[in-house]
RNA sequence: UCCUCGGUAGCUCAACGGUGGAGCAUCCGGCUGUUAACCGGAGGGUUGCAGGUUCGAAUCCUGCCCGGGGAGCCA
């Protein structure tokens, strides 16, 4: 007799019919007579029920009963409503195939350090839990692709090996590359965007974004991923415009489509719903003055920590724009303001609810000669930045664009704690394994 | 890199100078609807490593190794 394999999913669309399941004992409990799996197969859980009578005898289900948890099987039986069943749908099993018996699983159903997770990554990642937050980081990347698609950008790949920095050369991983001496991984796509921008008009890219900061807070990957749009002919307010409308749509992509979700996170998503352009935009002079009103003793000229962010996050219901930072504090190749060259032209974009800065933007210097003259003052290797000046060179032109960390969006839209869980395999000072 | 906390059974922890225990997991038994099921029994240890103090060290001291939390910096 024909048995579809369907998804646990899709389960409640086949009420009443006899179908297949493929997937791994999550959990199982017994009562005498009747054994229950906790069943899962990637799109969800579900339980499955066994008992004596027509389908099995008490040998076999005293055998099944001691089946090691994370054991491959391959199940029939029969769809049916049950109140009584997690998620309102079990399954009444009539044939188990053990595709694999599995070693004692060292994940077990109580407590465990954070250590010993991230020990074991790699099992880690099929529960619930992760599995959820792992979602919830497709659909974020899906959205971006669907929006700025949407708006006309082409995505462009980046180089992950670069012969040059442009950033601080303190934090670059570097490796041997054949006679040409040292190459570096990518701690930005950014600069090949600008060229790219030229090229296209509007570019992206979402790659991996390497830096060897000796961090150690929740904040902090050595190796995370970023999405860095640049728009040729954008200035900085066109700029912080198409921030608001991403994130917007990211977030409210997420709530439409992964409601189930959000919900085995326990994440409130009354703060999300919120969440819609415009967002509130203040000046580095006003959030300045805003901490020292709360008391705090920052300077003007100072960067924000992740205290000060917090603390101006709070004051707004959805993310907040702070912009005309002071230029000695940000990178070289940001646009100064025209009214007050101590001043550049960026924004960076601080999440709610603590979640710290997600978004770092600019428009960038379009004029050759003042780019000429920050690359000397920050005293990078001209002749590795010859190609960029070139693009001030050949038809140059006001442009601006911004990096997302992606990481920390779905560490936020998710309501987790520490980004290590926003990504599959995370990368830290201390942890290379699994 | 700095500050801070920790490393004891497979896992999470207790014992804090005097014979190393518990819960969960595992194994055996029981239970006809369980929801981290429950009930009974059993096995399981060179207390991270190396030195030192002491009649005696998981416990106190020194060094090292490995992690957790935080800072600076950033997305």
């Amino acid at each position: 007799m024909e048995c579809p394999w369907v998804s646990i999913e899709k389960l409640p669309d086949w009420e009443g019919k006899e179908v297949e399941l493929r997937g791994w004992l999550a959990n199982r409990r017994s009562s005498g007579k009747v054994v229950f799996f906790v069943f899962r197969d990637g799109t969800g859980f579900a339980q499955i029920t066994l008992s004596v009578g027509a389908f099995f005898d008490k040998e076999t289900l005293k055998d099944l009963e001691r089946l090691p948890l994370e054991s491959a099987l391959v199940v029939r039986g029969r769809v049916r409503k049950e109140e009584r069943a997690p998620g309102g749908y079990e399954l009444e099993g009539t044939q188990v195939k053990v595709v694999s018996v599995a070693d004692e699983y060292p994940i077990q159903k109580k407590d465990h350090s954070v250590e010993f997770l991230m020990e074991n990554r790699h099992l880690w990642l099929r529960s619930r839990r992760q599995n959820a937050i792992l979602r919830i980081r497709n659909q974020v990347v899906m959205s971006i692709h669907e929006f700025l698609q949407g708006q006309g950008f082409t995505l462009i790949d980046s180089p992950i090996l670069t012969p040059a920095a442009c950033e601080g050369t303190t934090t670059l991983f570097g490796l041997d590359y054949f006679d040409l001496g040292k190459a570096y991984l990518s701690q930005s796509g950014q600069l090949y965007m600008e060229a790219a921008c030229m090229a296209f008009g509007k570019v992206y890219c979402l790659a991996p974004a390497f830096r060897a900061e000796k961090s150690k807070t929740r904040r902090h990957l050595t190796e995370f991923w970023m999405l860095e749009p640049e728009m040729a002919f954008y200035d900085w307010q066109d700029n912080m415009r198409l921030q608001e409308e991403l994130v917007s749509f990211i977030i409210q992509e997420v709530l439409r489509t992964k409601a189930r979700e959000l919900e085995i996170l326990e994440r409130d998503i009354t703060p999300l719903k919120k969440i819609e352009p415009p967002f509130p935009r203040i000046t580095y002079d006003e959030a300045i003055r805003l901490l020292q009103q709360k008391g705090l003793s920052v300077q003007w000229g100072d960067d924000f920590g992740g205290d000060e962010e917090s603390i101006i996050s709070q004051e707004f219901d959805r993310p907040v724009f702070i912009h005309h930072y002071p230029a000695r504090v940000k990178a070289f190749y940001m646009q100064p303001d025209p009214e007050n060259p101590q001043l550049v032209l960026n924004d960076d974009l601080i999440a709610p609810e603590g979640y710290g800065e997600i978004i770092g933007g600019s428009e960038r210097i379009h004029d050759m000669h003042l780019l000429e003259e920050r690359i000397a003052e920050h005293h990078l290797p001209r002749e590795a930045f010859a190609w960029y000046l070139d693009l001030r060179r050949y038809g140059t032109c006001p442009h601006s664009g911004f990096g997302l960390g992606i990481e920390r969006t779905v560490a936020w839209i998710c309501g987790i704690h520490h980004i290590r869980e926003a990504i599959p395999f995370p990368r830290q000072i201390y942890r290379l394994y699994p």
